[in-house]
Order: C-alpha cells, then sequence, then structure tokens
DNA sequence: GCATGATCATGC
DNA sequence: GCATGATCATGC
C-alpha cells in the first residue's frame, strides 16, 4: 500500500515544495493516516530533521496547517472548495489542543469546518451538503499548542482518521437543519451558537462590519461557518485519546478486545471494594460507586467520558453485586423511556431492542456478609460478557409488545412485572414519583424503564459457569 | 429473600 | 436540569 512516492502521482493542485522524501500514496488514505501518524508523538523540526534556527515561514491562523501541507505533505495549501487529498476523498485538519492544569489535554478551540454559503445552503439537504461532505472523511491532526514555542516545535499528540461517530449524526444533522432553516425563513442575521449542540455557525470575519447576502430577507448578515463546538471537540479528543491508550496497549501485548479487558481487571480481582476505592480515591457515599470503580479500572475519570473501546465495540458495561446465594442483589436498569415513543416504535427500531442486542460486560461484586448485613464487604470476584439468546429475546420483545400495548390503553398500573416475564419488566426509573413523562393520553406518569430480571441474570450467570 | 416502588449522587 | 447507573426501603 506505501511507498509510492508521491512526487511522481501528485495530481492537480497537490505540487510538492520539499524534497524531504515526502512518501505517501494520494490515492490510499490509508498511505496517507499511516503516513500522518509518523508525526505523532514527535515535532516537524524532528521528523524532518530541520536545523534549530530553522523558523516557520506562514503566519497568522491556520498558518502551521498550512505549514504541515507544505513542508511534510508537499502539497501547496489552497483553499478550493474540495478536499484537501481529492484522490483518497480526505480532509485534513490540523488542529491545537492545550495542556490543562491537571494535565489532560483539551482542544484550544471550535473546528471551523467550512464556510456556510447563505445562497446555497437553502438549495441543499444535510446529505447533499457542503458539510457533510467535508466531515465524511477527516485526517485529525491535534498539536499541542504552547505559547512561547517555535510551531516547528508543537508535538502532535493525536493523529487519526476519523469519520461522525453514528450516534453523533442525527444531532449534527439536525443542527445542520436548524441553521438551514433559519436562513430559508430569512433569519440568517440571527442565527446563533446557542441554537444548535454540536455543530455551530460561528462568525468567521475579522472585521465585524463585513456582511452578506442572504436569500429571503434584505437584511444583512455577519458571514459564518460551519464549526464543531469546542465542547464537541472536547469528546472527539477524549474518545481519541483514550482509543489511542487502548490500541497501543492491545499491539504491545498482541491482545484481542476480550483479552485485553480481562488483562485489565486481572490486577484486581479479589480486592475488595474499600481497597479498590481507595485506590483510586472514590468515596463510598453514592449509588455510583461500584460503577465508579468499574470505570476507573478500565481507565476512565467520571462518568461523562465514554469508554473507547466499548464505544467502539458499543459493548454495554453493567456493575452487579451478587448475593452470597448468586443472585443479583438488583436488576438491571436501562434508561427510562418515553411512553409516547414507544406506542409508535416497533420492536426491532425500539431501544430496548438496541441495548439487548448489544454485548454485555458484567462486571461482578460478591456480597460477603448475611442478607440482613447491610454494612457486608463485597469484593471483585470477576467479569462476564455475555449476550442474551436469541430465545430470551423473544421473551424481552413479548414484554415490550405488553408494554406498548397498556401504554396504548392508559393502563399503567398494569405493566409486565418482574413475576409475569422469564427476562424483564418494567418498573419506576426517575428522579423521585414526581418525576414524570407525558403519556398518549395526554396525562404524566412517572418515568420508568425496562429492568432485566435479577432472577433471570443469576441463571445466565450460572450457565456461564458450568459451560466455563 | 425477593419483588416492587421509590429514590439518589454524579457529571456534564 | 437532566440522564445515568445504579441502590434503598418496605412489605409480603
Amino acid at each position: 500500500m506505501r511507498g509510492v512516492n508521491s512526487m511522481s502521482s501528485k495530481t492537480g493542485n497537490q505540487r510538492p515544495v520539499y524534497e524531504h522524501g515526502v512518501d505517501y500514496d494520494p490515492s490510499s488514505r490509508f498511505s496517507i493516516v499511516s503516513y500522518a501518524q509518523q508525526l505523532e508523538k514527535t515535532t516537524l523540526r524532528k521528523k524532518l530533521g530541520l536545523a534549530p534556527n530553522e523558523k516557520l515561514q506562514r503566519k497568522g491562523k491556520g498558518g502551521f496547517g498550512e505549514t504541515v501541507e507544505e513542508v511534510y505533505f508537499g502539497y501547496e495549501p489552497n483553499s478550493i472548495q474540495g478536499p484537501d487529498f481529492p484522490d483518497a476523498g480526505l480532509e485534513l485538519k490540523v488542529t491545537p489542543v492545550k495542556r490543562l492544569k491537571d494535565g489532560t489535554l483539551a482542544p484550544k478551540e471550535r473546528l471551523v469546518v467550512t464556510m456556510i454559503n447563505y445562497m446555497t445552503i437553502v438549495t441543499e439537504t444535510f446529505d447533499s451538503s457542503t458539510l457533510e461532505s467535508k466531515l465524511r472523511d477527516v485526517l485529525f491532526m491535534f498539536y499541542e499548542y504552547e505559547r512561547d514555542k517555535d510551531p516547528l516545535d508543537y508535538f502532535f499528540r493525536l493523529v487519526e482518521e476519523w469519520h461522525v461517530p453514528e450516534e453523533d449524526r442525527s444531532t449534527i444533522r439536525k443542527d445542520w437543519e436548524t441553521i438551514a432553516e433559519k436562513v430559508k425563513t430569512g433569519h440568517a442575521h440571527e442565527l446563533s451558537s446557542g441554537d444548535t449542540m454540536y455543530l455551530e455557525a460561528c462568525t468567521k470575519a475579522a472585521d465585524s462590519s463585513k456582511t452578506r447576502e442572504q436569500p429571503f430577507s434584505e437584511v444583512p448578515a455577519k458571514p459564518r461557518a460551519f464549526a464543531l463546538k469546542q465542547s464537541y471537540m472536547r469528546s472527539v479528543l477524549a474518545r481519541g485519546l483514550s482509543a489511542q491508550s487502548i490500541e497501543r496497549e492491545g499491539k504491545q501485548e498482541g491482545l484481542d478486545l476480550v483479552s485485553l479487558v480481562k488483562t485489565r481487571f486481572q490486577p484486581f480481582l479479589g480486592k475488595s471494594s474499600e481497597e479498590l476505592a481507595a485506590l483510586f480515591g472514590i468515596k463510598n457515599t453514592d449509588k455510583g460507586f461500584y460503577s465508579r470503580i468499574t470505570r476507573r479500572i478500565l481507565g476512565i475519570q467520571g462518568s461523562g467520558t465514554k469508554i473507547a473501546e466499548f464505544e467502539k465495540a458499543d459493548i454495554n458495561l453493567k456493575s452487579i453485586r451478587l448475593r452470597q446465594n448468586g443472585m443479583p442483589k438488583e436488576a438491571i436498569s436501562f434508561p427510562a423511556f418515553r411512553y409516547c415513543d414507544i406506542v409508535d416504535v416497533p420492536w426491532e427500531d425500539s431501544d430496548l431492542y438496541a441495548q439487548l442486542t448489544r454485548p454485555f460486560l458484567f462486571v461482578l461484586f460478591q456480597i460477603e456478609g448475611a442478607e440482613s448485613d447491610k454494612e457486608a464487604p463485597t469484593h471483585l470476584k470477576g467479569i462476564r460478557f455475555w449476550s442474551m439468546p436469541s430465545e430470551d429475546l423473544a421473551e424481552a420483545e413479548r414484554c415490550y409488545e405488553q408494554t406498548r400495548e397498556l401504554v396504548r390503553n392508559g393502563q399503567y398500573d398494569h405493566l409486565p412485572r418482574s413475576t409475569e416475564n422469564r427476562c424483564c419488566h418494567v418498573r419506576p426509573h426517575g428522579k423521585d414519583s414526581h418525576d414524570t413523562l407525558p403519556t398518549p393520553q395526554g396525562t404524566q406518569e412517572p418515568k420508568r424503564c425496562f429492568w432485566l430480571n435479577a432472577r433471570y441474570i443469576a441463571g445466565q450467570l450460572a450457565l456461564m459457569e458450568i459451560s466455563k
């Protein structure tokens, strides 16, 4: 894949400028990304063997990105619409991160993607939009900005190929539509970042008096660009860095995901929850105690951060306390459902179906004392990968369909109980009984969710012991 | 000992 | 302010 000298295979506006052995195939995404990743953990000066007194010639905002294009990828930067690597359909984004006081990396700013053309956006749909094409295949090069450093000495912290994660796509689509709608209704001059979640229409002009025309109003509007919000970029970066560390660990050990996770837990097995809590500086003051221990073992701080390896494999992580007899102390909850949604959503499109068809990782904490002893110690017993057998999925479907029917009929006192369905039941899941959601009948009902029966999980765990 | 209804700390 | 991932409380 690699090794085609781009000097001879460059096309179009890509023109080699430096002669330092630019070595990638501009038609191969893999080749470009691999070549780019050679900059990870290093600087342009080191990688290119530049003299200590050599200075960056490009000035201003975007100057560093242009330097990377010119001296590393060997083509003349351009602002023509179209991808930076046209033959591979890849968009290059060289963007700064900064180190926070606590040592973690965070994006320095929003990521500007492309200018909003008020005249043409009104004829586009999201799927045919300029924005969508710019975000389809991205090569991110996150570098660490340091104020007094020459840019040639900036370290690249994460270089990765990126696509809009599936779970983020609908939000970005909605954001795009919100922005497009304002232009369509002649309100381009009222665009605001607060209207949207991940995407924003940020102002893009050094001179604030500059304006542009919009199609459905005489009022001139500020020029704006589509950008990924800084908060959204924080999650992109966090996911990328987490994946980076996991991949390195996996490569080092030559492990698949399951073995890698087992290896991660190995040193902690048998330890008491107090020991683990002390190890991670966690206090047992809340209901998320065991969840937080689990997340810390997996290398996560705080619950806002997604676990990259689980994100990628879409693993459902559940921490469970087991009684002496092997029965989980509690059932397993899922997010609350919306009464008005589930009546319309068929089983295979449902959130419950999506949840139950993901692989699960159960992290088992054994309660050591008697049932009556609330202060009984616990220890980390082990982990189990599990997926729901299809016959049980059919039983869950029965629970879902029953629930739909009962909600349709407004019979909220008869929702499926754990004694009525082998696998799942429905129970409250809100802040308290006043935490409600609207019903199709126009009334309010306490939030509820589907739960996996404790008894059912006990049976599944027992089966796994036998087959081990 | 379990089922069921009620509730909570956290982090964004 | 709210979703999340759970635990608590009570009675049968």
